[in-house]
DNA sequence: ATGCTGACAGGAG
DNA sequence: ACTCCTGCCAGCA
């Protein structure tokens, strides 16, 4: 259906960050889940492509953000995994040795916002 | 506009 | 959850 209900324009890249945003603390969610809620199902490599070019004026916890097995980009800022393994423990979030977390646990879902049991 | 790259995802080995 | 190939999308030269 030709109904854009959001700005199909180079807001793609505030789609991405506003969903980030959205994501609570304790909680992380996968490229192509993000890409899947802003309306690009196959869009998970440009999500990370945003991300990449993503500014810290943006204020987004680019840290909740992980692939498929839980798992942040090696190219995570300056610190690496380590670093994020510390982000993610700094929101309550625990991350294996493997620098994994389990997304059968942390995977947060915005329709399941209201089912949240802490 | 064309071509290559990349913080991904999924299937097959 | 490892490796290799393929597909999708946005960004940059």
């Amino acid at each position: 259906m030709p109904e854009p209900q959001i700005e199909a324009d180079s807001n793609f890249r505030e789609r991405v960050w506003a969903f980030v945003r959205s994501v609570p603390a304790g909680k992380v969610v996968t490229y192509g889940q993000v890409a899947a809620m802003i309306g690009v199902p196959y869009g998970a490599r440009a999500v990370g492509t945003v991300l990449y070019n993503t500014p810290p004026s943006a204020h987004v916890p680019c840290q909740r953000v992980v692939n498929r097995w839980g798992r942040l980009a090696p190219t995570y800022s300056w610190g690496g995994f380590e670093q994020h393994k510390l982000e993610l423990e700094s929101d309550n979030v625990h991350v294996k040795p493997d620098y994994t977390v389990d997304l059968e646990q942390y995977q947060w879902w915005p329709l399941l916002e209201a089912h949240d049991g802490a």
